[in-house]
DNA sequence: CCCAGTTCTGAGAGCGCTCCCACATTCGGC
DNA sequence: GCCGAATGTGGGAGCGCTCTCAGAACTGGG
């Protein structure tokens, strides 16, 4: 038994007193034998059966035919039929197995948000949290549920495209797309209705929904530069992803056609620690840098503590732009001047636009672009 | 068509160039028509036919039982019949219906992390960042995919179970429980293989996987009575969760048996923001306090936040100690003296505890207690 | 009282897959 | 050469539900 040595105990729900501070570490649960432990073998389920609907009809004296009628709240159904079936129902405790309705019906009442990023990555960055509140919005009184789906570490990343395309949801929403993903290939030729958050770079025919990276970046350019700051370097989002191109680009743009260059890039993955790091590599390669503009707010973030590890004031020495505007910037110290983009909203257009696209919609727009905007703070 | 008045583009993966700044708000997407149209309506899929086993083994010249063989690679089939299958597959393009192969094994090869919360709070919380990597740890290796599902707005509660319930899970993880949720009871009446991740307040006959909570306040109680602190109150979790209620009998354990009293309590709900409204709450009714033992580590920060907006100084004035050792307390300033909890593990205990009971082990532990330690550092 | 129209009901054929069972082959050993 | 075992194959009955269709049971107007 491996949880020997570990302090269990049987009193649920019991009120906990004191006692010798558990202890003794015991092996990991995550030993050979679980991990050698094969799917396939999985699955001996606790054995009482739950009632079907061949149950409920019988013991309400009708057929299956109309017992599914009752359940589903079709009319056609005579009062007494309706009420030994409701009887019967509740008596047997039966719940309809969503499986085999979704087998006949070809619908799962579900849809997936897909983040094609690992687990724990996600949850750290407030950008997932805004848009999950605007899926969640635009969901809200459709009676789909939400499932939300990660890549899982000791799992190859076509086991979710697996799990998506056999069936267990109706539609597919995707955010955070690296590089060349075969991820929305494999759902448009399985004929998934998806939709993209986030421009994808590989050319597949699927909608998208996108803030205005590109125009969001040009701003923030022209702000530093009419900020008459000298030096401006960027702190750019990762290269293989649509959003991480598109504000660079933005930003060059935006710099010529200011009249300016960029004295510097620096690469980050987006998040502060990375941020940090850019930014540092940019004040040894350009230490008369006096402006920076960060491709999200958490790198602006580390930016701006790298800055201050490096005795530099913000924005007295150098301006510092981010983007996103999440509830981060405007805490920070200073408060973030930073490029705004409505992630909520964007998480209820790409639902609204996947609903379309499930009930079959003409007239949808292939894909959409969300206005961003330059909210000027403190910072820069 | 909804969209007028949008900036839509139809050049899929175009790279973009400066266009006049995209505006015009227009409606919201979540109108009224999109909020009455019903699920029921919904699902004129793709008619694009997949391909099905059948044709898959007609294509091969086999019966649909070779077929079925190649494809879950068993044994006892022939080489050529099995070349002949590989290639329908690949010619056919065909995934196996998951639905129906669930409906015929009983077995869907998918787990559920039920977080009873909702959804765009769960995000913001480094908790659960953690949990999820345990669970994903845990599960690595076994071929399972995770899903996670989260209290939806426009949704009853109750729209969860009865997902669960109907099949779509092979087993389920539930943490953050509040209060008499019946979600356990409709698990455990339905058959559904499930683990708490923390200890429920209802009597339920589910096994869970908790810290000790208790023991780890008694700590901190012990550690800031030894301190030579005179005043000393403390932030507690919410009043229906069995985390804020063990945390605090924990606490005034403690402190019984060091012989000292709780000047004051003030409730949060775990949250930076709640904690900080707590410490104010405390200060106002306790101005002479100079040691407080917050819940969480986002509460602590909150609560050091508010004290330096008091114009107290941590840990001059007054002593401040944390629970989680999350990420923050680290890196706060000054770094924050904690309770640790072995979050990581937590999860992965959960799933492996889970893992056993779909398999059927018997000797598995009805619920297990991790231990809690306290970390000193510079706060308190 | 008959017949068209409406309301109600049940039989039965799927949905796409698995898996048991029976039947065909092949093989090796005496 | 014969027989049992090992190996390969197809038929068919489910899994639990929906949904069409045909027919039964009521209406009520002429």
């Amino acid at each position: 038994m491996r949880a020997s040595g570990r302090d269990t105990r049987g009193d649920h729900g019991a009120r906990p007193a004191v006692r010798p501070a558990t202890g003794v570490a015991g092996g990991s649960p995550a030993d050979t034998a679980a991990v050698e432990r094969e799917a396939t073998k999985r699955g001996a389920r606790t054995d009482r059966r739950v009632p079907t609907l061949d149950e409920v009809a019988r013991l309400a004296g009708v057929s299956r035919s109309t017992a599914s009628r009752v359940i589903n709240g079709q009319s056609y159904v005579s009062a007494r039929a309706r009420a030994a079936v409701t009887e019967a129902v509740t008596r047997l405790g039966y719940r309809p197995n969503m499986l085999a309705r979704s087998l006949a019906t070809r619908r799962t009442n579900s849809l997936a948000l897909v983040v094609s990023e690992h687990g724990s990555r996600v949850l750290d960055d407030p950008f997932f949290a805004r848009l999950l509140r605007g899926v969640y919005a635009g969901l809200a009184g459709t009676g789909l549920q939400l499932v939300l789906l990660m890549d899982q570490d000791g799992q190859d990343h076509a086991a979710l495209g697996r799990y998506l395309c056999a069936g267990h949801v109706d539609g597919t929403l995707v955010v955070s797309l690296h590089g060349e993903d075969p991820l929305p290939g494999q759902l448009r030729s399985a004929g998934v209705p998806t939709v993209l958050v986030g421009r994808p770079l590989s050319t597949v025919d699927l909608p998208y929904v996108d803030a205005d990276n590109f125009n969001g970046a040009v701003a923030a350019a022209r702000h530093l530069a009419a900020a008459g700051r000298g030096t401006l370097v960027t702190i750019a989002g990762p290269r293989d992803m649509a959003v991480g191109i598109d504000r660079l680009a933005g930003w060059r743009c935006g710099m010529a056609a200011a009249g300016r260059r960029t004295a510097g890039v620096a690469h980050g993955d987006f998040t502060v620690e990375g941020g940090a790091a850019a930014m540092t590599r940019l004040l040894a390669d350009h230490p008369d840098l006096d402006g920076v503009f960060a491709a999200s707010d958490l790198m602006a973030l580390g930016a701006m503590r790298a800055l201050r590890a490096a005795g530099r004031t913000v924005p007295d020495d150098v301006a510092v732009v981010g983007f996103d505007d999440s509830d981060l910037a405007a805490t920070a110290v200073p408060p973030l001047t930073t490029v705004r983009q409505p992630v909520e909203e964007l998480g209820r257009t790409a639902t609204w636009r996947l609903l379309g696209e499930l009930d079959a919609e003409d007239q949808l727009p292939p894909s959409v672009l969300l206005p961003t905007e330059l909210v000027a703070r403190a910072s820069g």
